[in-house]
RNA sequence: AGAGGGAUGGCGGAGUGGUCGAACGCGGCGGUCUUGAAAACCGUUGUACCGUAAGGUACCGGGGGUUCGAAUCCCUCUCCCUCUGCCA
């Protein structure tokens, strides 16, 4: 989240962001937000003074008594009651100006770099590059959901949805054969190249309690997107950001440790109460999927030239995997909550003939460190890091692509070069 | 899951009602000494909030209570350890 300092020392910087990612009623927002935090500050300095007074009493009572004045130290004693009293109530009123602070503070999203294009919408984001070449699919091509119905060498389909359907429900599907071995193989082959690039490897729980759904931001506005064991009061993880990050949560590092750069497979679990239609179909939109995430901490002024270069490593898995893509920087409407500056990727999915998102790489600055209580130490100030993670990458989009714009005349599908020491086939018929 | 024992600053570890933000040791940082290093010695060393500052306030796992006053007493929750049970 913001922090008040920030917004109370500018203001009009503050609203304009704000605005910029089409936040409604910025400006009294941010007028009540001042308001509370005066109030706030105004009831602390007072509680602060009457404290001091009582504090003072009673080191006068507890010298008193050692001296054996008794009857001076109840005289004393009496004193204190009014004071108690206007503590008491004094506390109860700054509590109730914190938590309303705080209620406002967690509604208002980060603000926008100022390289963020003005919009509203995905038709607004800004395409940054566009790489690679659209196949020529041979006659008679299909899309995924096709393909993989009769395609990886088992009696069935390499991915099967009516299985999972059946195990779990929709949007579970059910990996067989050649289908579960390329899964691995690019797990396998993503982690490999995000451990070259200088990343440590992690493997973090998948399920998360509500301080570390907070601290990414997922809590308290996404908890619908969430899965939630009721029983353990715990959550599934959409993405491997929310435990990776919360390594770090109530940490404050020297600067030898910086920057921290991680990567982790995880499957990522989403409810997805929204659109279910046509552009979902297949590997498009899944309840459970597989991803490889990286994840950066590093000190503010080092924040994007981190994005870029995991901007870079995303661009060089796509062409290693030989796929079109483009890169896309999101517009401030289209943003998500806790982001400064977003890079989508998207690749081309030939048969369906439309591009699919893969990868989102954005720098959240100090929004989420500042939820995270995620600090560093330099000359003896201490102060917030940034946070950053990407994709890299979500697996069932690139297999969708894969299979599609790979297909055969003979309706076999070519797996990419840099996959075939980690699956063991050059293609799946 | 049952029984018992714990939770104190970066770490170890004192502290069972008063001047304790907390002894002492280790570690860290700065300095003296040294050609340099080590050793020794001296100093320093938590976080947050309020305040221009001086300074004030809060925090000894979390929350609540008793008291003029709580690290210390009471209640409650969480976590950890040991033994028993179960288990990939």
């Amino acid at each position: 989240m913001l922090q008040t300092n920030f917004i109370r020392d500018n203001q009009e910087l503050t609203v304009a962001g704000l605005r910029k990612k089409h936040f409604r009623e910025a400006e009294s927002t941010v007028e009540l937000l001042l308001k509370l935090d005066r109030l706030r500050r105004e009831t602390q300095q007072e509680l602060d003074t009457v404290l001091a007074q009582s504090n003072a009493k009673a080191k006068e009572i507890g010298g008193l008594m050692k001296q054996g004045k008794k009857e001076e130290a109840e005289a004393a004693k009496a004193e204190t009651s009014a004071l108690k009293e206007r503590s008491k109530v004094l506390d109860e009123q700054l509590k109730q100006a914190e938590s309303a602070l705080f209620e406002e503070l967690v509604k208002l999203p980060n603000l926008p770099h100022e390289s963020v294009p003005e919009g509203r919408s995905a038709e607004d984001n800004v395409t940054v590059l566009e790489q690679g070449e659209k196949p020529e699919l041979p006659a008679g091509a299909k899309p995924h959901w096709e393909l993989i119905q009769s395609l990886g060498g088992t009696s069935g389909a390499m991915i099967d949805f009516e299985l999972g359907t059946k195990i779990t429900g929709a949007g579970f599907p059910v990996y067989k054969g050649k289908g579960a071995r390329l899964q691995r193989a690019m797990i396998s082959f993503f982690l490999d190249e995000a451990a070259r690039a200088g990343y440590v490897e992690v493997q973090p729980p998948i399920l998360v309690n509500a301080d570390s759904g907070f601290g990414t931001g997922q809590l308290p506005d996404k908890e619908g997107q969430m899965y939630y064991a009721t029983a353990d009061d715990l959550y599934l993880i959409p993405t491997a950001e929310v435990p990776i990050t919360n390594l770090y949560r109530d940490v404050i590092l020297t600067e030898n440790d910086l920057p921290v750069k991680h990567v982790g497979y995880t499957p990522c679990f989403r409810r997805e109460a929204g659109s279910w239609g046509a552009h979902v179909r297949g590997l498009n939109r899944l309840h459970q999927f597989d991803k490889v995430e990286i994840v950066q901490i590093c000190k503010p002024e080092a924040s994007y030239a981190a994005l870029d270069a995991m901007v870079e490593h995303v661009k060089s898995l796509l062409e290693k995997l030989e796929l079109p893509f483009r890169i896309l920087r999101l517009c401030g409407g289209d943003m998500g909550f806790t982001s400064a500056l977003t890079y989508d990727f998207e690749v081309w999915s030939g048969a369906q003939a439309r591009w699919l998102e893969c990868s989102s790489v954005s720098n959240f600055e100090s929004y989420q460190a500042n939820r995270l209580k995620l600090r560093y130490k330099t000359e003896g100030k201490t102060q917030l890091l940034h946070t950053l993670n990407g994709s890299a990458l979500a697996l069932p989009r690139i297999l969708a692509a894969l299979l599609e714009n790979n297909q055969q005349a003979d309706g076999s599908v070519r797996i990419p070069a840099v996959l075939v020491p980690y699956c063991g086939f050059e293609t799946i018929d």
